[in-house]
DNA sequence: TAGTGGTCTAGACCACGGC
DNA sequence: CCGTGGTCTAGACCACTAC
């Protein structure tokens, strides 16, 4: 018995105990224990410490080198494998997975919070922000009136955080929402929570479209592709409460750099 | 202590014992028990006498109405949560999701109940079902045996009820399941329907993987492409419930004929 | 038979939300 | 301050896989 541990953070942080797989400096405290043993893993993966196909140590060894229990082992580990790092089947173990940059729509619901997830963990490198006159296209999925109504459209490159570009955005926004639009936090703060910010309407929902084109000039330029190289092509358009559309992108990724992965189960 | 219970199904199953939330008739045994919990609520939600806004008890007074620990009624509401039937909240308590609107509904597939019904609005044509050795890409997704297991192939057109085509497909299916696999029926039913028929083996899941490619020889000759045209790529892994992957396809739609729409809504 | 993940219990402290 | 979900420990048995 006694679990006592006099705690500081959440449910307590970890001491250092253990040895292969332990807390190299220090664990952070405030952090939640099986968050930073996952960490440690996924960043083990992300280095290619350990590559797709690799097993991962037992349950159990896990839990002695981290010097935690195996219940936080395996909430570690259910955390990975919600996020599509690593695999588990009874009586093999755990393997890393393949894991491409890639949205994961998970369990069974892509809910908009894996899209506000997916967001946060990418940067958006703006390359030119103008104002002009909506195209017909634009102005059809905006509820817009075609050359009368203004936009303001945003290209940029979609950055992991390291820097590796893995596809090339272009935002569109009706003037009359984009007051508030700040190119300093472009980068970082996703577009439309900006606008969600500075107009008071809050996003609804989204309506994702995905097919496959071909890279044009300006994908070359800025991708380095190849003419006419088969690309993925993800449009979005974000709603209001009401069904009114607030904010058109399209994304387009090179296939070798991005896979959306779509996670379906049977339900009842 | 004394966790002893001299169980027979899966770490033993339930004994009524709490009130309210109480197994009615009799826990099946061989069932997971968080499963069981997890039913019961379910069917409770189902029923409408939790309606969608509703509160549920604490979990302590659930698990003890349930007579199982809180770590079981923990794993059950999570079972639930990542289906869409409930969101919790630290602090405040588990509440009932609205179903019907929480969940992103998807006009082309969405949950697998979904890929059953763009199934059966479908037609698979065959172009050539052959048995073969698995290559390595293949027996590694189906966890099969390079080159020694053997697997059945089946090419085929994807198309409408009305014969127009909109893409190609390629399923693999380890021998051993596809003993029952009848040629006339390909067309109208879902191989992987026949699979679990024949083989008892249900399907989990499914895991998509959505990219995009160029038309190689065999899709310019069956679908009259260009050399190289970009066209959409959708991977499906069909899965048991152990995770045991069950059949893999592979199919290749020309943009201007398919598209994959998602449609995500904010959760909580 | 041994190894590994899956399930379960009993009990404890922590953080958040509202009173 | 209290109630509720979130996290964590320690220990145990079961089921599936492979040897």
């Amino acid at each position: 018995m006694e679990p006592k541990r006099s705690k500081e953070a959440s449910g307590g942080s970890g001491r250092p105990r253990g040895r292969v797989f332990a807390f190299p400096p220090s664990p952070q405290r405030g952090v939640a224990l099986y968050l930073q043993v996952a960490d440690q893993l996924r960043g083990r993966i992300d280095s290619g410490e350990l590559a797709p196909g690799d097993q991962l140590p037992p349950e159990v060894e896990l839990a002695d080198g981290f010097g935690v229990s195996r219940h936080t082992v395996r909430q570690a580990l259910r955390h990975l494998r919600d996020r599509g790092y690593l695999a588990s089947r009874q009586g093999k173990g755990s393997t890393v997975r393949d894991r491409k940059r890639g949205l994961q729509v998970n369990p069974v619901i892509g809910s908009i919070n894996d899209l506000v997830q997916f967001a946060s963990e990418t940067v958006l490198k703006p390359v030119s922000v103008v104002e002009e006159p909506a195209g017909a296209e634009v102005a059809e999925l905006l509820d817009l009136e075609p050359e009368r109504s203004r936009v303001v459209r945003i290209n940029g490159l979609r950055c992991e955080r390291d820097g590796a570009v893995f596809g090339y955005t272009k935002v569109y926004v009706p003037v009359e929402l984009a007051k508030g639009l700040r190119a300093e936090t472009i980068h970082s703060v996703p577009i439309y929570a900006q606008v969600e910010r500075n107009s008071g309407i809050e996003v609804a929902g989204v309506e994702q479209r995905i097919s496959a084109g071909g890279a044009d000039e300006e994908l070359v330029e800025h991708l380095g592709l190849e003419p006419h190289e088969p690309v993925l092509k993800i449009s979005r358009l974000y709603y209001a409460t009401g069904g009114a559309p607030v904010e058109f992108a399209e994304s387009f990724h090179p296939p070798s750099a991005f896979e959306y992965v779509i996670h379906l189960r049977k339900g009842f």
